[in-house]
DNA sequence: GGGAGTGCCCGTTTTACGTCA
DNA sequence: TATGACGTAAAACGGGCACTC
């Protein structure tokens, strides 16, 4: 596994209860959850027009992908989906349609050509889609650039693609399951939190309730007397 | 108002890889 | 030691939804 549930960065603590606000959950070392998951980061200072809800961005990025299926893989790919030969468990209207109007664009076909890995995987002529395992590098590059914005615009998109020497479409597909993988992390760390606060609330209660009926037991006496109409205090009762 | 294009999320499928009998 | 079954993580897929133009 390229990367191990520690690799997350998890870390919870936990005060109960005297004050439950103390609670702090760190998913990863500089992605804060939940709240902050979904802010746009600032590495998009790094590529200028980097909003990718600006509408130059997109209307840039529009134009900018468009034509080329980033799922098709180089060279050979072409062959394939001419010919109608896709991947088993794909329709050549399916990701073909869906993906490549919007992510086809000559920088990144020029890109696609030099995905060394992808050609190889493809060359040996089995139509079946082989799951390409990203190397340890490639794995801590995509780790490091998640760790500065957990999502990606195209600009931002294509240059880790580049770099990585991946198909712009892996990387997509990389920052969406590893946002899947936050998720998951997250909801297991607020189901431990929850269980811990019912384990708590249940202590609280059994320890209440057990005051409840101490003091009861003290003042049993005078409760009983208050509602006898026939107590008197200095009445000593036949036994 | 509605169609097209796009990005993201979610659930699922497929594949690679490790473990164990 | 080889190997096949099995489980798991992750890459990839497909559909749906929201948003913008």
């Amino acid at each position: 596994m390229a990367v191990e549930k520690e690799d997350l960065g998890l870390s919870l603590s936990l005060s109960f209860p005297q004050n439950y606000n103390s609670l702090q959950l760190n998913l990863m070392p500089s992605l804060v959850p939940s709240s902050v998951i979904s802010q746009k980061p600032s590495w998009n200072d790094t590529f200028h027009s980097s909003d990718p809800n600006s509408d130059s961005c997109r209307a840039d990025t529009r134009s900018f992908l468009r034509g080329i299926d980033v799922n098709r893989l180089p060279s050979t790919a072409d062959c394939e989906e001419e010919a109608g030969v896709s991947s088993p468990n794909s329709t050549i209207s399916s990701v073909s349609g869906k993906r490549s109007e919007r992510e086809g664009n000559g920088e990144e076909h020029e890109m696609e050509r030099d995905c060394s890995r992808g050609i190889s995987d493809e060359e040996d002529g089995d139509t079946s889609r082989k799951k390409l395992r990203l190397s340890k590098d490639q794995s801590a590059i995509l780790e490091e650039s998640f760790k500065e914005h957990n999502t990606l615009n195209p600009k931002q998109k294509l240059a880790l693609a580049k770099q990585l020497g991946l198909r712009p479409r892996q990387v997509e597909v990389w920052f969406q399951n590893r946002r899947a993988r936050t998720k998951l992390k997250q909801t297991e760390v607020d189901c431990e939190f929850l269980k811990r606060c019912c384990e708590n609330l249940t202590e609280e209660n059994r320890r209440l309730q057990k005051e409840v009926q101490e003091l009861r037991a003290l003042k049993l006496p005078t409760v009983l007397h208050a509602n006898d109409p026939t107590y008197h205090p200095h009445h000593v009762p036949f036994m």
